[in-house]
DNA sequence: CCTGCGATATTCT
DNA sequence: GAATATCGCAGGC
């Protein structure tokens, strides 16, 4: 018989279900400096996560879990660590992280990554070409296309899904982060539910 | 450098 | 009908 194993899970260098399990503004902010990776068809692509923001359930105005489940809003109610992935304006995916425990509706949207590894992966599946390698991954529709998120990987779990996972990278200090308003809403707008890394301040403009 | 706007489909009122 | 957890292009500094 083939002595082929099966796909890795690389459990390993993941973050644990633990650090998912907690109040999405707590891991909002804990994520900044980690590690997220694709790996498709063999290809991988990763990047430092700089930009998050955090969605609560039934108390926040802005969040798509605020009106209970739906069956477009159900992976947000699943344990910490599983994927919520939405269709926006049309055109782009949202890639989001579970948080809390389940029932809760909680989630971080990943806005933005700076690249690592499989940066001409992510200029091919971008179709255009930035300038700098930052404009390939500084949004969070374009982090989805340049690392190749689909709408399959919707609900599936951070624990084991071999083509999507979050490593543990370096932690930031407070000084080194920033919290804003979050972007892009018109409900429960003032609240700074946005984190971002200083260093990737500068490099962004508009949105 | 900056601001304004059109694209385009699902969800909400 | 209106709104939307966006992006890239056009046009004016």
């Amino acid at each position: 018989m083939s002595s082929v194993p099966p796909i890795p899970t690389n459990i390993r260098g993941r973050l644990p279900r633990s650090f998912y399990t907690r109040d999405a503004r707590i891991v909002a902010r804990e994520l900044i400096g980690h590690i997220l990776i694709t790996e498709i068809d063999g290809v991988r692509t990763s990047g430092r996560i700089v930009e998050t923001e955090a969605y609560l359930g039934a108390e926040d105005h802005a969040s798509h879990a605020y009106r209970g489940p739906t069956n477009r809003n159900r992976p947000m109610f699943q344990a910490g660590g599983h994927v919520y992935i939405y269709f926006i304006y049309g055109m782009y995916y949202c890639f989001n992280v579970v948080t809390g425990t389940e029932d809760q509706g909680q989630a971080v949207l990943i806005r933005g990554v700076e690249p690592l590894e499989g940066i001409d992966a992510m200029r091919d599946r971008r179709g255009k070409t930035p300038r700098r390698d930052i404009d390939l991954t500084n949004g969070p529709g374009k982090l989805v296309m340049a690392l190749g998120i689909e709408a399959g990987m919707n609900g599936t779990d951070l624990m084991t899904d071999p083509r999507v996972r979050i490593k543990k990278g370096e932690m930031l200090a407070d000084d080194d982060v920033v919290a804003t308003p979050r972007i892009g809403i018109t409900k429960a707008a003032e609240l700074p539910w946005r984190w971002i890394a200083r260093s990737a301040l500068k490099p962004r403009r508009s949105t």
